[in-house]
RNA sequence: GGGUUCAUAGCUCAGUUGGUUAGAGCGCAUCCUUGACGUGGAUGAGGUCAGAGGUUCGAAUCCUCUUGAACCCACCA
């Protein structure tokens, strides 16, 4: 083989475009093209960014962390798929094409004056951009992922899952359309579930007063125009206070056209404490007084709904003629009036509150009465005697089906507290969306039925194809998470039983932000375990969400973001991709700045030129396969040091400690392999085999982090394989570290040390002279090594030193150098800080309940310890 | 109201099950064109691990409380 020609500066320009194009014509992104011995199925599910713009650091950071390990898995002979997609994102997307046409000055609104379709083809349009831009950075992140298989949640396949999907649980009975309050976005003129509310803190009033002068319960609330939907005062049914009121009617003249009926009704949910310890019900408006409403429907003890809030934000008519018409804000303050004028507000405070505000809008949700489409969450599984929400408890509690074996390990596992805690509090959840941009719900009506949509029991058709032509589709589409939730599943072909989806499914390693466990995680569980009756993955590690130096979240308004690209046309993706992934622990947040990445793209330079030097000075650059043989301590030293490395290296990544990882590859590779094994061969000479076995190795062992730089220079190995197919290397465990090296290490540092302080020129070569009382033998023999790092003229000798020089002792040595007053003083300081350590480990190893109560090798150790500080000091003094 | 996380060198952060004289990077100081690399090399300064108690032979690490920061959840009437 030629001699290595390389730049003496690695420029990631140059050849990761080369690369990556490398590896997609080799095929090996796909697993079916992987070499036979890739047997063990290994699929991760790639978070599928939304069509809603470009990557931001965010996704750099989730293809960093799948690439990374999807790498790994595929170096250690895993049959890998990471499977790539793009996800419609529906209210999110029409919601950004929106405001677009808006900002432009285009369009005021932009649903009334194109129309569903007109409308639904700019969005298409501004999806399918967004798609590509999307693909191409994905790529430039160098994401080793199918794109064979490449998915869209929106596509043709997708689509069918999610259809095949929502016909099943309405025929379960698990999807209902019902009459129920739900979450209304006027501003979207969609309703949102409850995840999707955004809580911000405001300052609002609290009123407390009277209905009227003849009501004899006060009560209190902060959006009193609500009350004149009130039907009911709801009381703890065991207050002395109002028992007296308990199941009597009345009805209360609140200065509007139709007086209210108020029934009084005990419940125990009610605190006594709080407030005036009396609710107004409003059950049109309040997702607690519609339980109470609810609960009530069918006994005695009825209440009425009526709803004083129309879907534009307004008063209706059943607030009174006084009221309809008039904007929520505009009606509080003309009731207030009335209260005040009246004499029965009690008492005005101001408080502070959290409000549910859109995600995607921004207004605030107002809570409305209306026919939507629902998952029962609480409802029984024909024939499985469970509900969604014991499947979802299932999955990360006993195991899916009590199988301790079918469980979500979650990391880290605090989350699962949190996601539990989610699912006591999980409501039905609403699916159905007045949006256009999204799966369209599979229900189709009669002509006669469509305009009479509160009847109780509309005749519904769900399925692909409505029964005959002049049936209507139901006008509604899905919320985006029905189909993400079917995304492990879906991505395999299913509603048909492929190869893929036995092979690969339940997936193995799924990551997240932690915003999405609710959102995305849970959905994904109670869709697979319902479904397929399969967990959807066996792992799922949460990230922590990047921030600015500040330790602000990056976003549009701040201004602050980065452009990943921009940084890796900059500093190069291995850099970017490091810099991302070190220093970060599991579910924490973590800051991001441009240092960082700048920092990476050195060590990689510096790599670059340890692999520079060693291909350029080897007689042959070849293979070695197996582990050459020690001549040196100082071989015998970095073959015992890198076989330890691939241990930790094998387990971090195993263990998802990413940052670890890279920690234990970044020191080796530059403190241990550059500044000392490879100074040490440039005098050993003759290593030839070692560099060249332990370069070949360090090359897969940083691949999963870095695959550029690394593919490039195992190019110079002149093979035809490929690096990213390469079989992670193994360890044989039998080899310790030499301690007799370290002496060596120490002594070097502590001559370079001592010349330092005493002002002697680096590149001048002085006197030295080393004594020790035992064998001369290990200095004698790495002589070479100390002289040429410490750059002096050694003298070895086993008679104790008479000169007039200055001494400093490491392990049994004693070393001299020329005296200085500096050398002296540096001794000095020295001396104190070895003696209060022998204080202290004199006083530990006193104390008798130490000696008796700690491990024996404890002990030992601490002993050693004494003893070896105490004979460097006496030799010192 | 309930819950979670965080607080370690000037800055950004590691520190796996309690046993190091507490680490890294950046920054800082002194010095170095030794032909792999100045995107480099050598050496160094800098921390009572937020505070107070406790458990333990031993705590940055476990427990309690306090202070400060961030976040999540909830039917705050």
């Amino acid at each position: 083989m030629s001699k290595a020609e390389l730049a003496t500066a690695y420029n990631p320009q140059e050849h990761e475009q080369l690369i990556y194009t490398t590896w997609e014509q080799a095929g090996f992104f796909n697993p079916d093209n992987l070499p036979l011995e890739h047997t063990e199925p290994f699929a991760i599910m790639m978070p599928p960014p939304n069509v809603t713009g470009v990557l931001h650091l965010g996704h750099a950071l989730e293809n960093a962390l799948m690439d990374t390990m999807a790498r790994f898995q595929r170096l250690r002979g895993k049959k890998v798929l990471l499977l790539p997609g793009t996800d419609h994102a529906a209210v999110a997307t029409q919601a950004r094409v929106e405001k677009n046409l808006i900002e432009s000055g285009k369009h005021t609104n932009p649903r009334q004056e194109l129309g569903r379709e007109k409308l639904l083809e700019v969005i298409r349009e501004y999806a399918e951009n967004s798609k590509s831009h999307i693909i191409t950075q994905i790529k430039r992140m160098g994401t080793s992922c199918d794109w064979d298989r490449l998915a869209y949640t929106f596509d043709e396949q997708r689509s069918q899952a999610v259809t095949t999907l929502f016909k099943k649980m309405y025929d379960d009975g698990l999807i209902y359309r019902g009459y129920r309050v739900v979450n209304w976005s006027v501003t979207g003129q969609s309703t949102c579930s409850d995840d999707e509310l955004e809580y911000t803190e405001r300052t609002a009033k609290m009123y407390t007063f009277k209905y009227s002068k003849d009501f004899p319960i006060t009560i209190a609330s902060t959006r009193p125009e609500t009350k004149l939907g009130d039907t009911a005062v709801a009381v703890h049914p065991s207050d002395p206070r109002y028992q007296q009121y308990v199941g009597k009617t009345f009805t209360v003249d609140v200065g509007a056209q139709k007086p209210l009926t108020i029934k009084v009704i005990a419940d125990p949910h009610v605190d006594r404490l709080l407030g005036t310890g009396a609710l107004g019900v409003t059950p049109a408006h309040s997702h607690i007084d519609y339980e109470l409403y609810e609960s009530r429907k069918g006994t005695a003890d009825e209440i009425a709904l009526t709803q004083v809030i129309g879907e534009d934000g307004c008063m209706t008519e059943a607030a009174g003629s006084e009221y309809a018409g008039l904007t929520v804000e505009a009606a509080r303050e003309k009731f207030v009036h009335y209260l005040r004028d009246n004499d029965l507000l009690e008492q005005e405070e101001e408080i502070t509150q959290n409000v549910g505000t859109s995600d995607r809008f921004g207004d605030i949700v107002e809570v409305v009465p209306m026919t939507q489409w629902f998952v029962a969450v609480n409802k029984d599984i024909p024939g499985r005697n469970k509900t969604l929400k014991d499947l979802l408890r299932e999955a990360v509690t006993t195991g899916h089906k009590g199988d301790n074996n079918q469980k979500v390990a979650i990391t880290p596992d605090r989350f699962e507290k949190i996601y539990l805690h989610w699912i006591d509090n999980l409501r039905d959840w609403c699916i159905s969306r007045q949006i256009w941009w999204g799966h369209r719900i599979p229900a189709w009506y009669p002509p006669q039925n469509s305009s009479t949509q509160t009847d109780s029991q509309p005749e519904i058709y769900v399925g692909t194809q409505p029964p005959a032509d002049t049936w209507k589709q139901d006008a509604d589409t899905l919320d985006t998470w029905f189909s993400s939730g079917a995304w492990t599943f879906s991505t395999l072909g299913w509603p048909a039983q492929t190869k893929d989806l036995t092979d690969f499914h339940p997936t193995q390693w799924m990551q997240m932000g932690h915003e999405l466990v609710f959102f995305w995680m849970a959905r994904m569980i109670l869709m697979s375990t319902y479904a397929l009756d399969q967990l959807p993955f066996h792992n799922v590690y949460i990230h922590g969400l990047l921030r600015d130096e500040h330790g602000r979240k990056f976003s549009k308004s701040l201004k602050n973001g980065i452009d990943p690209i921009e940084l890796s046309d900059k500093y190069g993706t291995d850099a970017l991709r490091m810099s991302l992934l070190i220093g970060i622990s599991p579910g924490n947040d973590s800051k991001f700045y441009e240092e960082k990445v700048e920092h990476w793209r050195n060590t990689i330079n510096k790599f670059w030129n340890i692999a520079r030097y060693i291909l350029m000075n080897v007689t042959e650059i070849k293979r070695i396969p197996n582990q050459p043989p020690a001549q040196t301590l100082a071989d015998e030293w970095i073959l015992a040091e890198f076989d330890q490395l691939i241990t930790d290296t094998t387990e971090h990544f195993a263990n998802y400690q990413f940052s670890l990882a890279g920690e234990k590859l970044y020191e080796f590779t530059w403190s241990k392999l550059a500044d000392w094994y490879i100074e040490i061969a440039k005098v050993e000479k003759n290593k030839d085999e070692i560099l060249l076995f332990i370069l070949e190795k360090l090359l897969i062992l940083w691949h999963p982090f870095t695959p550029f730089v690394t593919e490039t220079i195992w190019k110079q190995f002149e093979t035809n394989e490929l690096l990213m197919v390469q079989a992670w290397p193994s360890t044989m465990h039998s080899q310790t570290i030499p301690a007799t090296f370290t002496k060596i290490q120490t002594i070097i540092t502590s001559l370079r040390n001592a010349r330092a302080q005493a002002k002697a020129p680096p590149g001048k070569v002085i006197p030295a002279t080393i004594t020790t009382q035992d064998s001369t033998e290990l200095v004698t023999n790495n002589q070479a090594i100390i002289e040429q790092l410490a750059r002096v003229n050694l003298t070895i000798s086993n008679q104790p030193y008479t000169g007039q020089h200055i001494s400093c002792i490491e392990h049994d040595y004693e070393l001299y150098i020329p005296v200085t007053d500096t050398v002296k003083q540096a001794l000095d300081t020295v001396k104190q800080s070895l003696q209060n350590y022998i204080a202290a480990l004199e006083k530990k190893l006193a104390n008798e309940q130490f000696v008796a109560k700690a491990p024996k090798e404890v002990v030992t150790q601490e002993q050693q310890k004494l003893t070896e500080a105490q004979e460097k000091i006496a030799k010192m003094v």
